[in-house]
DNA sequence: ATAGCGAATATGTATAGACAATTAAACCAG
DNA sequence: CTGGTTTAATTGTCTATACATATTCGCTAT
């Protein structure tokens, strides 16, 4: 056990009193003043545990009337999306992409207007098909991807190592699979698919949208969090 | 345009030169005592707006070494499930939940032993089915469950509102219809359904487990982020 | 070359004090 | 009682300083 520092360990015994409920929600916390007798230290010190449960949503503050265990929880939790590479490896499986197509384009899509690289290809995950993408590249903004080795590397992976994206928005929805699609993915038409589509964005310019389409037998979405 | 305190002023300079690009990830970022002279403040100030980087994995911090600008991003985003209420009233519908079943009983499910309560219903939007839940909650962890009226109140946001989780896990995927489901929803066997699975914990004890299926032409999971 | 060791350096933590900003509560005038 | 005004409690920000801690770099002995 290494020795913690002060702030945290404040943080974290007045984090327990508030998760296993002997404080509720509502109730107030002892003020800065207070807790500084307590622990025999600086002021800035217990501000600095205070604020770090206030950036975490667990308390909230208010100037002169004090510290209070903030109302439940934002009522909401967050799922992770990785890269599906990285998430197949994860999962101890060995991940390989297959390019089906790739052309370059003068894209109409009203979400990605301009010139774009069109990408399709299916994701395998040992051997077996996982899903299949179809996605659309700017670029004018990522011009470096006409150059990118597409075909080793999936095209996603290749742009989370170059590209950092500003804004993002992820849609995720349930259908059948049409007969293209069956297809690709070796399977009956009509079996239901999970579809991730998702598109970035850099400073407001669109850089990517993507559909991906699961066989839903072969694949799940899976968090896991901790409130802390 | 309010005046922004100084730390977070030096902490937004430093992030629009990340995200802008100018900052290729792993490039150095000046130093402490570099920034406080640049700024005219203390170490604190500046210490403060880097802390806060770092801890939103923009930067990475090494004594000795200095700050560099992380890896480009997690690799991961971030996915809001908010409480289905909730979602269906920022939308703009109104929402109404119809209790279908409600007994307790001694659950066998290995994920959640003990004494449960069971209930099943519908969630409506615009009267519209919009999504059936199976819901098993532990009446050892959360016995007041036994006299809330969820017949009014849908038990996803009753919990919501009364107990705090510490771990939750979500699991999203894809399925064709059951009968008996195709019936609860009123759509035709075989057609493509959401599925979202929470288990939710508090301190280690299960607190509650369910099953979300909804209409795939009905549902969508959407989630929108800024990185700034 | 190489392994080990010491020193330099950048961050991490903490103190004590000061003033600013916010706002709940007390007070007062009508 | 009502509405506005003052007061004071509490958090927010910042300074200047000090020492702790980890880690890279370079020196030295092998």
């Amino acid at each position: 056990m290494k020795a913690a520092p002060l702030h945290e360990r404040i943080r974290r015994e007045i984090e327990a009193r508030i998760l296993s409920g002997a404080w509720a929600p509502g109730a107030r916390v002892p003020g800065e003043i207070e807790l500084m007798a307590q622990y025999g230290c600086a002021r800035m010190t217990v501000n600095k545990a205070l604020s770090a449960l206030a950036h975490a949503g667990l308390v909230e503050r208010r100037r002169r009337a004090g510290t209070f265990v903030a109302r439940p929880r934002s009522q909401s939790m967050v799922l992770e999306i990785a890269d599906l590479a990285r998430e197949v490896v994860a999962r101890g499986q060995t991940y390989s992409w297959q390019l089906q197509t790739r052309r370059e384009a003068l894209s109409e899509h009203p979400e990605m207007p301009g010139p774009v690289l069109e990408v399709e290809g299916v994701h395998l995950a040992d051997g077996m098909r996982l899903a299949f993408e179809h996605r659309l590249i700017s670029t004018a903004q990522v011009p470096e991807v006409l150059t990118a080795d597409i075909a080793a590397t999936a095209p996603g992976t290749w742009l989370l190592g170059h590209v950092p994206w500003t804004e993002a928005e992820n849609r995720i929805s349930a259908s059948a699979a049409s007969p293209a699609l069956a297809r690709a993915l070796g399977i009956a038409a009509g079996d239901p698919c999970l579809t991730i589509t998702r598109r970035t964005w850099r400073g407001g310019s669109p850089v990517t949208l993507v559909h991906q389409h699961f066989v839903a037998s072969r694949h799940e979405l899976v968090a896991r969090f901790g409130a802390a």
